[in-house]
Order: C-alpha cells, then structure tokens, then sequence
DNA sequence: GTGTATTTGTTCGTATGTATC
DNA sequence: CGATACATACGAACAAATACA
C-alpha cells in the first residue's frame, strides 16, 4: 500500500519521477516487492501515482539503470535477483 | 453504417478516441445498436475507424465507465440493457 | 473430440505534440 | 533553452477463453 508520505509531491525538490523510484526502491529494500517478482505494471503505477506513463517508465529507468530490476517487453518489470 | 460526417478528424479538437465514443453513443441512442445487443467488434471497430486497437479499446472503456455497454471477455461488448 | 479462428485482456515499446518550469 | 510532465496514438506480442467447423 502507498502511504501517504510516499505520495509524489509535484512541489517538491525531487522531480516526481525520482521521487517515484525511490518508492519503489524502498518497497525493494523492505522485500514488499521480492526477489524475482514483478512489479506493478506500468499502468497500474500510473493510477497509484497519479502521474503519466512518461513519468513512470522514466522512474523504472532509473531503477532499470540502478540493477534494481529488469524488464521484460510485454511481460513486466522484475525485481532483480 | 458509418457515414462520412462520422468518421475520426485526428486534427479535430476532440481526440479520436472521445470522437469514436461519441460514434458509438449515438448508435446507442438511435436504437441502431440495440439494447443487449453486441456492438461490433474491436477489429471491426478498428477497420472502420481506421485507428489502432488501442484507440477504440480506449473508447469502449469510456462508454463501459458511462455504464452504455458491458463488455464480456472472450464474447463480445453488449449494449446496456 | 480436435483443431482453428475469434475476441477480449494484458503489457511494454515507441512516437508525437503540447505545456510548464 | 533544456528537463520534465501530460495526453494521445500506433504497434507488437502473447495469454486466455470461447466459438465454430
């Protein structure tokens, strides 16, 4: 569940979309989001964040980018092993 | 049928999804498209309107949220009763 | 009963145009 | 101007269940 600290503030110093991965990141850390288990999709962060996709994806980037998880096309976005 | 006046502007104001919507809620309206009867299907849809299938999937979801038609998986999307 | 076609469901990839800061 | 964000659209691939020959 997202909790309400964990709710992207558009006027705040981090850009939304860093303030999503770090979400998520979190949700890693804590194991909410287990090893080789997927994330929620793409669409499903979009209504949780209340942002567009663009946001989104950029967020999974990061973490992408970080080793955080990989993703696969058409299938999801996983927690890395 | 879809007469000419029907069919999607892409530089109209209204995007074309909203504007296949509208197509269909007046089908609705005028009895064309009967009570608990099946609309046509999403790859008749995108024939028709020569859009993608994401596109008319996005209109029918519209008119499912407006409660006008059901959509019943593997079966077809029928007209409100 | 079996295999194929149909039809909706899901999910990511990508591109474009607009707006805002 | 560049980075960020939003809305829209097209495409692709595959799943799953139903319909049908």
């Amino acid at each position: 569940m997202i909790t309400p600290d964990e709710r992207v503030d558009p006027t705040g110093p981090e850009p939304p979309y860093q303030q999503i991965a770090e979400v998520i990141r979190r949700r890693i850390a804590s194991r909410e989001f287990p090893p080789n288990t997927r994330i929620p999709t793409e669409s499903d962060l979009v209504e949780t964040f209340e942002v567009a996709r663009t946001t989104v994806r950029r967020a999974v980037k990061l973490l992408r980018e970080e080793g955080l998880v990989r993703t696969v096309p058409q299938r999801g976005t996983y927690v890395a092993g």
